[in-house]
DNA sequence: GCAAAAGTGTTAAGTTTACACCCATGT
DNA sequence: ACATGGGTGTAAACTTAACACTTTTGC
């Protein structure tokens, strides 16, 4: 729309398609090959967003004929055009930022287990980590408060809830903690 | 131009402006507000090159009435538009790419010292490395190819050169080598 | 009491940092 | 012989990787 960022794009259509607000987005990139689609010459620009899945339920507001349903990414669908490449860039994009910044908060509740945020980290990267050197890791990066709560409604010991703490990250830390040349 | 892989118009700019062919390229983002430019919507695709400045005679080949230069980092220029912000994106992104990728290279002649690799470096990060430690970690890549020549026209000792060996960079890496979870 | 997941420490290997002098060359 | 920049090693601090058992809870 002629009246609209470039960003607030993707926010409109998360919000006509799944009643999705106030989800963390991210550009991707710019998609321009002469024949990506058959139709017209068309440049996409790419955005990702993350959204945690059980916070919304995303085909009950969709709008008229399209259709928005979740996916593992272990079985996601072959899309049409370059909408894979997408994907992958995407995805791409993620695991990188994911290894400078603290971003995997944004696909979790408001609180958490350490457990959760593990899981979150594993299927992003695609590997399995050790939960003792990750919750090591995790909690030196003091960016989460231990809440005086736990999990509830599971049938074996209740895990300590946390959350992500924006004062403490902005504070703390130097950011960018890789490759120290 | 409507025949155009997006990607392919900042190359024809840089062979038309300046007579550059071959340079690396790298897209950095899609800038998309409202009122980025006066005169009517525009979306900017923007990308950066790497180029060797001292194998190219910019200005001699600048098409009719646009001048290109070259600047210092350091004191580059106030532009207009949101043009300070596209640069400033660009080298946060290359300041990334720099941490993973072995980049510096597009940067130097085909043979340089190790000398000249950290000057780049330097120049990238904005930051001062120690000369010991950069060349260890540089080396322990396994990505350059030492020769058996020698720098030539300095007053002072001569430093040996080195080409990027991008089969060793194939074979070799695991590419990513930080914040290792 | 058993199944299921949460939580917890230590050690060895590897990486990063800090640091200062000698070497080769041209004038 | 001196000025200029090239080239080199080591030790301490820190980070990462590998590893297995006990605790809590619901049924």
């Amino acid at each position: 729309m002629k009246d609209e960022r470039l960003s607030e794009a993707p926010l409109r259509i998360l919000k006509d398609m799944a009643n999705l607000t106030n989800v963390y987005l991210e550009q991707v990139a710019a998609f321009g090959e002469i024949d990506r689609f058959p139709h017209a010459r068309t440049i996409t620009v790419g955005y990702y967003a993350l959204v945690n899945p059980f916070q919304f339920e995303l085909c009950s507001f969709k709008s008229e004929a399209l259709e928005a349903r979740w996916f593992d990414l272990q079985d996601k669908p072959l899309l049409p055009y370059d909408h894979n490449e997408i994907v992958e860039a995407s995805l791409d994009k993620l695991k990188l930022k994911l290894r400078y910044e603290p971003i995997g908060f944004e696909l979790l509740p408001d609180k958490f287990s350490l457990r959760q945020l593990q899981d979150i980290y594993e299927a992003i990267l695609g590997v399995e980590l050790d939960n003792r050197n990750f919750r090591k890791k995790i909690l030196k990066m003091d960016v989460l408060k231990k809440l005086n709560e736990k999990q509830d409604g599971v049938n074996h010991r209740k895990a300590i809830l946390y959350q992500f703490d924006a004062e403490k990250y902005r504070t703390s830390s130097e950011q960018t903690a890789f490759f120290t040349l």
